[in-house]
DNA sequence: CGGGCCGTTGACCACATTCAACGCGTGTGG
DNA sequence: CCACACGCGTTGAATGTGGTCAACGGCCCG
């Protein structure tokens, strides 16, 4: 498919895990699934018990969180529901950049030019709790954990962006769409939210934007994954998908990776 | 062609949206590049004077700042030079996932995890400084202005990376190119280093890996930018380009967006 | 000189977009 | 109540962008 290699000197640092005592990296625990449940009531806990005035908003499904433009003021935490961040360009480009789930942070993107610069949009019903920065830094001053945690969601944010961008360069279309899946999957699964049957929040117009394709080829490449018996859809609605082995999902990625059909090798 | 606003209704959330006033005024400054050189002129001069203890390293092409498993332990700061982010996944797939200049900061993807999650490399010769992450945070305690500073910077490359999925999503082949050198020489100007004649260190290849594209596509999009005028390539080398107007290659990107041939303007 | 690596260009073809038609569920107004 | 419009999803056929394969030229270095 596409290209790989070209840098030769690259290959995998044969660095042994570390292994550090902070809670920020219980990731690289056994069981990433616990790891993130973990994380994520500690982050709430941490909250709560802050003293911190704490805004509680209930959204519906097209609420906006924030909007772009608006000045940035407070950091973000979903409590539950499914989010998407879009952003419109000069040009009038409109992109889904990213999507998020309970225990992710909001608003990072307006820290540094003090405004919002995308929309954050509801995908369903859900929770978030809005927490002024200014105070969480003055707080972070003394409890030296709420730095590393706010800090440990960026870097997450980070790493999940970049999986977008390697999705996106190296992957064909219907990879790309099973690969949406597997993230999405992967995401519940971390959050113990059940991952056999799964209710897409976003309609096929959505998907394609955020994988860079149209909605037509979304359509064809989930009947394609449903034909090959990788997924199937649930008898009411199509945007309810069964996946009965999430392994399965990564096979196919794979086997789309390679020419051959099945060889062996 | 990627889609573009061919859903007219398409995934703008619902709820009113009318005009945002002031996206284009993010950069708030009203010189950008002055503001991205004081900006970087202060992380520098903050450093210096922290007391922290630095390590400063040149590099030379082909040199790693770190390398994907290794422990994480320090941030690290680009005095000069120019550095590429490389990840490799378990099926084989390597990716470019990011460019960084002076005044960037590295290794945040470590965080989170305790090991760097990427290869970052040198793509010139260049001088890092790096300061442990446990010191920094301990200094931080005691300066706020430390930790503001880390976060826009975190800030501001999540910033950058969702413009690459913008570019990556919306993009024809060719205009990707064209953005590409856009970003490249939009970033030289933030940091006042000269803009008309540039040169790219890296391969037709590693920019192709970057853009989801072949290093053809690549180098015909580069040749067809020179057929249109938009850049050409000077004498000694075609990795050195010279970018009279760099409006131009705006305005290019602009133009495959719209069926419409060449009108007039 | 020969053999890398890098870049360019051409010919061919496949994958994904485009355009189009259709089915389905839902909300709305006659 | 039904007719109707509308949003959403699916599928087919035709087109074209960009991938693949191949050949070639320039450059550097052993």
């Amino acid at each position: 498919m596409m290209l790989h290699a070209a840098t030769p000197s690259n290959a995998l640092a044969a660095g042994t895990a570390p292994l550090r005592p902070t809670f920020l990296a219980r990731r690289s625990a056994a069981d990433p699934a616990a790891a993130t449940q973990a994380l994520i009531a500690d982050t709430l806990q941490r909250l709560r018990e802050s003293g911190l005035p704490l805004h509680r908003r209930l959204v519906h499904a097209g609420d906006t969180v924030y909007r772009c433009g608006e000045a940035f003021k407070a950091l973000h935490v979903l409590h539950s529901g499914f989010f998407k961040m879009v952003t419109i360009t000069a040009d009038g480009r409109e992109q889904v950049v990213g999507l998020h789930f309970k225990g992710d942070w909001l608003g990072f993107d307006g820290i540094a030019s003090g405004a919002y610069t995308c929309d954050a949009v509801a995908l369903d019903v859900g929770e978030v709790w809005s927490v002024y920065y200014e105070a969480l830094l003055t707080l972070s001053a003394n409890k030296p954990g709420v730095t590393g945690m706010l800090h440990a969601a960026m870097s997450r944010q980070m790493a999940r962006e970049r999986e977008s961008i390697l999705s996106l360069c190296t992957l064909s279309a219907d990879a790309r769409v099973a690969d949406f899946l597997r993230q999405w999957v992967e995401a519940l699964d971390r959050r113990g939210l059940r991952t056999d049957r799964i209710t897409l929040c976003l309609t096929r117009a959505e998907i394609g934007n955020f994988l860079g394709m149209t909605l037509e080829s979304v359509s064809r490449a989930l009947s394609r994954l449903v034909r090959e018996g990788v997924i199937n859809f649930a008898e009411k609605g199509r945007r309810h998908v069964r996946i009965a082995d999430s392994q399965a999902l990564g096979a196919y990625i794979a086997r789309s990776l390679t020419p051959e059909p099945a060889a062996l090798q």
